[in-house]
DNA sequence: CCCATCACG
DNA sequence: ACGTACGTGATGGGC
């Protein structure tokens, strides 16, 4: 297969006419790319500025149409430029990542099959239900599940367990990343991925062969992975990520006072939290376990809570997560009320609203069978929704105020979601890493501050 | 081809 | 009484 990133109107396609993109969507793929320049001037902060404010006169249609021409439509050349652009990927370290993991498999395959008295494959999760449910006995959960939450449960049951969790990891690592991705460097050393622009439900972008929205970055092997994305030789990677941004999106759309609070003094939101759950006073220190817990409780909210699902998550018995959760409603009654009145508009409407007026659509909430899930969905699209509003206009603005005047200096060549990655010369990163933090903390005004962080590296390692 | 699993935000 | 956290994409197993 060619490089794609050499046939422009290829990238063109692959962007624009993802194949399972619905019908309603195919009217993007319609649209010439022009430059970003011809779009998102004065009229867009305008417009921006009514959305925020909620006014209610403006017709929703002219919301979504103003969105598409000052976020969807100039978002396009963007990425496609990004694609272009590619990533610079350490191929000799992936491939001695990818023989390091081989042989950690290796050892690890010996010893899972000593302690199971017998070879098996143990990628199969049928045959390693075999093993540990029928052989070794160990107690069954109800879908004879083997995934990592059934494993850890087991953990004190079998020294197997710790093996097998270890080769999973490991195994994840070699066949998605280590072994995969040196297949898909193109003939300039560089990976070329797909932006999908209409593939998600609430408008974020994804990403696609390959997927370089899901890089390894939580365990200290993952980040080896991650360190093989670097910068050619005089220049540098630039990342800005916004921090927390969900939670004070949240914060800012269901009104919530005392997030709101908490974000304006620049105190810790989860310690804040757990004070609250746990009815710790201010002079008593929040201790580490508690402020987990916390964070748990906080990402529980913009998922749509339940007391079965947090209590799994935590590790507790149902009934102290539903004490958890009662705390938690009665210190912040705007969640509830946020909670309550788009689950009624979700239900009357079958979509829902971001703040800057992207709709998206929740057919599923009319099935029975699939009304829960619909709900849960609700509560959490407009501040996923209003995340990714926020990230395609910044990506705008950067691409036409920074990026495209200084295009022999800086390349934007990565997005994930909340995160902007640059390639740019040594010599300039301080002064535009600068530059684009404050464009991403200034990108609209809300009732909380938008905070952006930027690391810089010869790697992709934050 | 679907499922289970798991990488990320 | 029921099921039980949001949004993605890639992989290998197994029918």
């Amino acid at each position: 297969m060619a490089s794609k990133y050499l046939h422009h109107e290829n990238i063109k396609f692959a962007s624009l006419f993802p194949a399972n993109v619905s019908d309603a969507n195919r009217r993007f793929a319609t649209v010439d790319i022009a430059p970003a320049t011809d779009y998102a001037g004065e009229d867009a902060v305008v417009c921006f500025a009514l959305y925020e404010k909620f006014r209610p006169e403006l017709d929703a249609n002219e919301k979504l149409k103003n969105l598409y021409e000052m976020c969807d439509r100039p978002l396009m050349p963007i990425l496609v430029d990004m694609e272009r652009n590619g990533v610079l990927v350490n191929r000799g370290g992936l491939q001695n990542l990818s023989s390091v993991f081989h042989a950690q498999l290796e050892n690890l395959q010996r010893e899972i099959w000593d302690l199971a008295g017998h070879e098996f494959n143990i990628a199969s999760p049928k045959q390693l239900g075999t093993v540990l449910f029928d052989e070794l006995k160990l107690p069954e959960n109800k879908k004879r599940s083997t995934d990592a939450d059934a494993l850890n449960a087991l953990a004190e049951e079998h020294p197997i367990i710790e093996k097998i969790l270890n080769w999973r990891s490991i195994s994840k690592l070699a066949g998605t990343y280590a072994d995969a991705l040196p297949k898909q460097i193109a003939t300039d050393g560089r990976i070329h991925t797909t932006y999908m622009q209409t593939s998600t439900n609430t408008g974020r972008l994804s990403s696609r062969d390959p997927n370089l929205q899901n890089i390894p970055i939580r365990t200290e092997l993952g980040t080896e992975i991650r360190r093989c994305f670097v910068a050619p030789a005089g220049r540098v990677l630039i990342s800005v990520d916004y921090s927390q941004i969900q939670l004070r999106l949240l914060a800012d759309v269901a009104h919530i006072k005392t997030f709101c609070d908490t974000f304006n003094s620049g105190a810790d939101i989860h310690e804040q939290t757990a004070r609250k759950i746990f009815n710790i006073d201010a002079d008593t220190p929040v201790s580490k376990s508690q402020r987990r817990a916390a964070k748990t409780v906080n990402f529980s909210i913009i998922y749509g809570i339940s007391s079965f699902g947090l209590a799994a998550q935590l590790g507790v018995a149902r009934d102290e997560a539903k004490k958890i959760i009662d705390a938690y409603m009665a210190g912040l009654p705007e969640i509830k009320k946020y909670i309550d009145d788009t689950k009624k508009f979700a239900i009357d409407n079958a979509y829902v609203y971001t703040p800057w007026g992207r709709r998206i659509e929740l057919p599923e909430i009319k099935n029975s069978r699939l009304r829960q899930y619909a709900i849960r969905a609700a509560i959490n699209a407009p501040i996923q929704g209003f995340e990714a509003d926020l990230m395609r206009y910044a990506m705008v603005k950067i691409a036409n105020d920074i990026v495209r005047p200084n295009a022999d200096k800086i390349k934007m060549i990565l997005q994930v979601h909340d995160e902007i990655i640059f390639e740019c010369d040594a010599s300039a990163a301080d002064t535009f890493a600068a530059q684009i933090k404050s464009t991403m903390e200034n990108i609209t005004k809300l009732s909380v501050p938008l905070v952006a962080e930027s690391v810089i590296g010869d790697k992709w390692d934050k």
